[in-house]
DNA sequence: AATGAATGAGGATTCATTCAT
DNA sequence: GATGAATGAATCCTCATTCAT
């Protein structure tokens, strides 16, 4: 029995699925029909919806990166002081959501397909451009060069991210006191 | 005209071919007959010689990483104080080598596999803990904190490559300015 | 034109494709593109609907099996006395069906992969069961160890066929008067 | 150092290897690199010496057969009656060493090729025809009609050995008292 | 005599995608 | 809106076989 409006409720749920058999999988190597069975229909819907693979690929790193947006900006809403949006903003990069194998496995995907596929490209981009521009604006009343050490800080979050992401067992919090002492050098260069 | 001891010779153009195939394409998508063609024999004999996709592959990015290891380890010898050999280290990780579209691929599929693939996982391992180490090794006689240290500038690094290899126009000399501040700043915190 | 409901209709048209170009090659080295090809379907179909090769032959043995067993149940069924139940059985056994080409190679390929498969060795099994159980049954009133005997002439009744299955020019009629010649021995001990 | 007079060693080395391979695989799916490694040689020397895998084969099933052959005749030869020649017919048809796992590999190989490959057919009517002449030959003083009792003899042999091979826990020495039993009520049918 | 080198041909299998219903 | 049906194309891999040395 059709129902109308089903739309939204059918890319969510592919997307939803993406994300799981992503996960599940921990490769990358996953099918249009794991997925679409995951989402319980069938590949032939999962295609009318979203037209083919990469866009359904597309679709989960989309969702996953708005996610992550919406809880920076929750983030930095809460933070009273420009010190605290710079520490959400580690803190967001190193919460757990980040370290789901999912979400490593769609991160990896993302930097693998960001050489050939323009779409991937550009989302990577809107993340690293929103990411030294968070930061940027954090920095600008604490440091003299608030543009390059917002630059150096976000290499360096996407650094450690990478290196504890692929550990066997990442150090989460290491990781995250690493960011966050870089922080304080940046912002207390002669104390 | 079959000749004798071909095998070293069959193998090194096959990796040769990998990273030149991968290089061209851009893409991990590369078939063995890709690279079988590209190293002028049968797919069959990459088989032969290799075993396997994986072991092709692997082979490839060994290949890659050998290499930088002796160009790292050259710059090394090269330097005469501590403070040179961390700026060799840093200067290593972003030659030009490192930028080619094929190392770079190489490595994205490198992170990519490294997920699931324990072959290539212990690679990056390999990797990582020699980046680490010559860096710890050289902050030694500078920093008061000389691991720790270390695994910052590692990760900057590994970060700044990140985000300079996947922009449209890599700014590799930005990126390395960047990390040489952040070696800087570790070795004279107060001026 | 795809309709609904195809699935029935198509395993059984694998199934008879596989028994067809069986008779037709007698060769055992038979591959899913033949048999798809006969069955009028591509070679992912067939894979779809049986999951591979071994499971497309295994359905086939089992498709002339139950063929077999089907004719064996009638003839049981319209016999009215012991004796000519045992009948028959060697009846069945040398039915003309037995000996078409693509039967004949159907039991040698039975035969050769009991050795390694543990499907095909449940199923020649099966046979061999259903053969013994059903002489013993008839013979119980008419000798005095219906089991041996049973077991005797079940194995007459295989040996029979494979020699005569094997001939160039078999004589099926000669093999199974030495069946009934041998039942007759068993019956009736002292004339 | 390539020496001289060398082809009857490498051949026979070549069909034991191709024995040894069969009865450890179990399948009937060795490869001429398996039997030649264990051969100790290189795969293009087996085909120099043979031709190519299907006379391999041949040759490693006439040897079975020849070895066979000898033991039947040796046991033959020390039969002073022309009943204790029939039962060593039997016996040695029940012989422990029919039962290596190599040796039924090799019968079910030489039945399922024999649908096919003429020279198998060939060598299996050979040894089928070897049979039934030596049991007619014992049977001739004790049966009426030692041709038609040969046969039959023959034909349950084969039928026990192909029921007791294929079996999970062969009963050998049940089928080889089946055989017997058989034997005794043709040679004294009127006790 | 012996072999490493090399390949062509083929085979099972997978998968994204399309289409008629 | 939804799907089972269906396939073409591609991929990895294997293997018997040949050839120059």
């Amino acid at each position: 029995m059709p129902k109308i409006g089903m739309e939204p409720i059918r890319r969510a749920a592919l997307v939803q699925a993406t994300i799981d058999v992503l996960g599940a999988s921990g490769s990358l190597d996953v099918t249009v029909g794991q997925i679409a069975k995951q989402a319980g229909m069938s590949s032939a819907l999962a295609h009318h919806y979203f037209g083919g693979k990469d866009q359904i690929f597309l679709a989960a790193m989309r969702s996953i990166l708005r996610e992550f947006h919406v809880e920076v900006r929750t983030a930095l809403a809460a933070a009273p002081t420009p010190r605290a949006r710079a520490e959400a903003l580690i803190e967001a990069s190193f919460a757990k959501s980040c370290f789901a194998p999912a979400t490593v496995s769609a991160w990896m995907t993302l930097y693998a397909q960001a050489t050939t596929q323009p779409d991937m490209h550009r989302l990577l981009q809107l993340y690293q451009g929103r990411l030294k521009s968070n930061l940027t604006h954090a920095l600008r009343p604490l440091s003299k060069s608030p543009s390059e050490d917002a630059e150096m800080l976000a290499a360096l979050i996407d650094g450690l991210y990478l290196r504890a992401a692929l550990a066997k067992a990442p150090n989460i919090a290491a990781a995250q006191k690493i960011a966050m002492r870089a922080l304080d050098q940046l912002t207390e260069p002669t104390p």
